[in-house]
DNA sequence: TTCGTACGTTGTACGTCGTACGGCGTACGA
DNA sequence: TCGTACGCCGTACGACGTACAACGTACGAA
């Protein structure tokens, strides 16, 4: 609407990435999105070639913003930090959660991380083969967890309690009768969850630690 | 198009599934989905609810094809054989990845899988914090591996390694220049992947195997 | 100063999407 | 036989991505 300077790719990307943040990846619109450059929709196609390259492009920004690993040090605690960087910069992005491991067009940024990445693992000791694998398990888990966190919507696992419940409940079966049908759910939704809220960081540092220390095992073998 | 019988909420959903595993998710229009059918495209709203809800319901019947881990028998073999069905079933309908952990509205195929596994991992004498802990690290290793192979395109890395070198090509560095800017990224692409192609179900079990025995030797501790 | 050219911008328009609404036929209990 | 309820669908609306052609303006050459 009101701030119209002159368009660039930068402003185009940095503006979807603020409005993806904001209200959601749906609402990345081309309409919505020139409005809040102050500019009309087709304009948006002389500097993003369409939809997907626009995609493309936010994709990378937050690439940008993942800490890569240093050569130099401990191999674990660069992993260690370049995994927690990942996921902060998936949860301040949630949108892009999906997107990044899609390895078709990688930008920039993508391409700097991978090597960064590839390096420490090499470097440490790793055999290509293994830096390979040590570096596929990792993302999966990366991801993967993200890809959880998005689902519960950041709130702990009560709403699934919740949302559990009444499904249970529409499924003509007694809200009480849930403990009869599902009790071990039932233990985990009543126990568990409801209680100390089931820490988001801990546990994904927990499971990130599991994998860490299984490769550090693995490290230099034959395999 | 020619098929028409009844309608029935079970056809529609078996009919979708089919649609979206032939041509991919985005082919799941409503319009589109009736047509298959014989039918119009309101005629669906007498069976499903909305496109949402019609999600909902594809995604449900991915998850019965889910074996869940039986109680009787050593835990990591029932894990094991979960996760490779998850993987398996993730296969036949890769639409399904980005939708099958999202907590909201849970179908009745997904609360008995739930507490399948959480039921195995009690009885073999995890903590139920534990079990919660264990269970979160399997699904997000499952789900984010799950997800970079649908980004490759069910094909080896090759792709990537050409779509990494024209990228970088048109980063206005010359191709073999790639070997200067990104050492070990070449090591990988031209080294490993594109010889041996990466053997996707080997790769995928060598993980869960970390994460497998990480576990076990966390069973029954203190944490 | 004038003018040709190239480029950033935009309004309009097309085809597609999800779905609200109201009318249609038909099967079935009274 | 007929009223009613329900499965079905044609039409229409607003929003989407984007092709296209027209428009303004900045700027180097004359």
């Amino acid at each position: 609407m009101a701030p119209s300077a002159r368009l660039s790719r930068e402003r185009v990307l940095r503006e979807a990435v603020a409005l993806a943040d904001r209200e959601g990846i749906e609402a990345v619109t081309m309409r919505r999105l020139a409005d809040g450059l102050g500019a009309g929709a087709m304009s948006l196609y002389h500097h993003v070639p369409g939809k997907d390259a626009l995609l493309d492009g936010m994709v990378d920004r937050v690439f940008a913003e993942i800490e890569p690993p240093s050569p130099n040090g401990d191999w674990k605690a660069e992993m260690r930090r370049r995994a927690l960087s990942t996921r902060e910069a998936l949860h301040r992005h949630p949108w892009a959660v999906g997107r990044m491991e899609s390895t078709k067009t990688p930008g920039p940024a993508d391409l700097r991380l991978h090597e960064a990445v590839l390096r420490c693992l090499r470097e440490a000791g790793f055999s290509v083969e293994m830096a390979v694998q040590a570096y596929s398990v990792q993302d999966a888990y990366i991801y993967g967890y993200a890809l959880q966190e998005r689902g519960m919507g950041y709130a702990t696992q009560e709403q699934f309690a919740e949302t559990a419940s009444q499904r249970v409940e529409q499924m003509d079966t007694a809200i009480e009768e849930l403990a009869r049908a599902y009790p071990y759910l039932a233990e985990v939704v009543a126990g568990h969850v409801a209680q100390h809220g089931h820490n988001l960081s801990e546990a994904f540092e927990f499971g990130l630690d599991v994998i860490l220390d299984g490769l550090e095992r693995l490290r230099g073998d034959g395999v």
